[in-house]
DNA sequence: GCAAAAAGTTAGCTTCGGCTAATAATCATC
DNA sequence: GATGATTATTAGCCGAAGCTAACTTTTTGC
């Protein structure tokens, strides 16, 4: 082996190295607004079902206890996502509302998919569930022509 | 509405209403043992590459830093799925190992069926890593089942 | 309009998975 | 075989997301 092949061999290693490793930044990141894209997108179907969203209501979709639930709003209105009063329901602000409806955009587009593949609702609804936040751009618009052709 | 239609549409949305928080505590139940799948994953080709997973290089390809590896690794000894020796590199137990082969093989599946949809081999190397801990049985079948006869 | 039930909050605990800084051990090279 | 570089560990910090127990507020039903 020349030097400049044992290089060449060493650069491409490390560069693929790299990449994998940013694959695994990537997915640490996407897992950081899960919950956050998880809560925003309920928050917005009970308050389409209900005109609010209680925390009890939120707590008993999402099998969580209430504490929780109050802990992680806090977080979402930290965050810009929704408005609170002690004691009251929560509602979305308007990056929450832009929030909620891309995140049920996604959401549809894995659940059709996995229902154009042939799945049984409750177990897309359940893989949509976990799917949707490690999905990218690309992967989505593929899913999206693939459920449209078939 | 009668006393029963009222009962009936009740009950059934308590059971839609249940059987989505199961689906959400299956996500965060997924979630727990994502990190120590990459891991046992990771650890297992380094092995193969090099006869030994040595915490510096599993550093550089989840890209993260040492003292997460070495804390994550305590994790992993304590559930059964390495054997450690203090400044020495890290081994597969035989659990361990059954768990790496099962994830390389879910892994494998759900990669060569993105890449069987169109989609380039660097996003869908990407995506694999965050789906494929999110995919069930019945859907890992479909996406086997989908890249097999495409 | 009051009492009981339901809902919401607060305090305080746990685990996980990141990090930096400091220390210790191993390896490689002369 | 000493020494400098590399690698590994430890200590200690942080935030997220879960929990129970205890308390407060709001709602409901008589």
């Amino acid at each position: 082996m020349t030097d400049d092949e044992n290089l060449d061999s060493t650069e491409a290693e490390a560069r693929a190295v790299e990449s994998r490793a940013e694959a695994f930044i990537g997915v640490r990141e996407a897992r950081r607004s899960e919950v956050a894209e998880d809560y925003v997108e309920l928050i917005a179907e009970l308050i389409h079902e209900n005109g609010e969203a209680r925390p009890v209501d939120i707590a008993t979709r999402m099998g969580v206890t209430a504490p929780t639930v109050a802990k992680t709003l806090g977080r979402l209105a930290r965050d810009g996502l929704i408005t609170r009063a002690k004691y009251r329901s929560v509602f979305l602000t308007e990056e929450g509302r832009a929030l909620a409806k891309e995140c049920r955009h996604r959401h549809e587009i894995v659940l059709r998919f996995l229902l154009s593949l042939g799945l049984d609702p409750e177990t897309a609804e359940r893989d949509a569930e976990g799917i949707e936040h490690h999905v990218s751009e690309r992967t989505l618009a593929l899913f999206a022509a693939f459920s449209q052709r078939s």
